[in-house]
DNA sequence: TTGTTAGATTATAATAATTACAATCTTGTA
DNA sequence: TACAAGATTGTAATTATTATAATCTAACAA
């Protein structure tokens, strides 16, 4: 519950935030700053968009969202906290979960002297609908 | 080779391209694209940024060179072919290969109806040399 | 060689995403 | 209710990248 969670990290509980927590709860559209400001807008006209960085970036820092690099250029906004793979699609540009069985390896540990905190999997393909009828292109 | 290289693809030999695959062959310190025009402007003053950008594009395209989107807001290039993990340390930000055995997935290969035709595993934590002396910062 | 031309390079402008800033406002607390 | 720390806002600045149009040159044939 987003209120919680603002408590939890000892963050103020503003309307803006508690919009931002909400949308975000479950969702697994992985949506970048930009389609949350987009979102939220109509109903709270005085939403900034710099409002959405700052309460992402503090949420992404307290580790309770997950910022995919997936896309270039743009990062998207993930609050699923069970690790798992991320799928782009290279037609619609959507990018979806992919449950694969994650590496045998845990975070953190060491490996070859480098302390591995964190990883991330990216996979690029196509994605089901995509693939119907001719969409399928050559890469 | 370089020479062969541009041949392969039917592109142009010219002086500039010619540098940048040269910079890149065997280059394990993934650069950026101004990281290749800062290192060539010297013995190649009318370089240009866009020549870099628009060379490194026909490269990615071709899949002579790998694109990696580990940090944000900046991509950088690899020109080793071989599958492997990247590693990037939080505390000096360089990018590292890692020798992790990758997934026991073969690409192109299909997942609950998505074509994955190509995937990347990014690390995140802090390098061997940064881990000395009292470097170690908290999350 | 020389001429031709498709394609490459360049400088620069434009765009897109993100961050910085300073003024104003609001939450949490006394 | 009054205050102060922190949050929000609009806007400017920054950064990475892409687009554009003029100029140049590699490749090829005469
Ligand atoms: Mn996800
Ligand atoms: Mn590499
Ligand atoms: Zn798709
Ligand atoms: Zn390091």
């Amino acid at each position: 519950m987003a209120k919680n969670t603002l408590k939890k990290l000892g963050l103020k509980l503003t309307p803006q935030r508690l919009a931002i927590l909400n949308l975000l709860e479950g969702n697994t559209k992985h949506p970048s700053a930009e389609d949350i400001y987009n979102k939220l807008k109509p109903q709270y006209p005085s939403l900034s968009l710099a409002t959405v960085y700052n309460t992402l970036e503090v949420l992404v820092k307290a580790g309770e969202v997950h910022e995919i690099r997936i896309k270039a250029g743009k990062r998207c906004f993930d609050p699923n906290p069970i690790p798992h793979g991320h799928f782009l699609c290279r037609i619609c540009e959507s990018v979806f979960d992919l449950d694969i069985k994650p590496l045998e390896i845990q975070t953190p540990c060491s490996i070859k002297g480098y302390l591995l905190e964190n990883y991330m999997i990216y996979f690029y393909g196509i994605c089901p609908e995509c693939q119907e009828g001719d969409n399928i292109k050559d890469r």
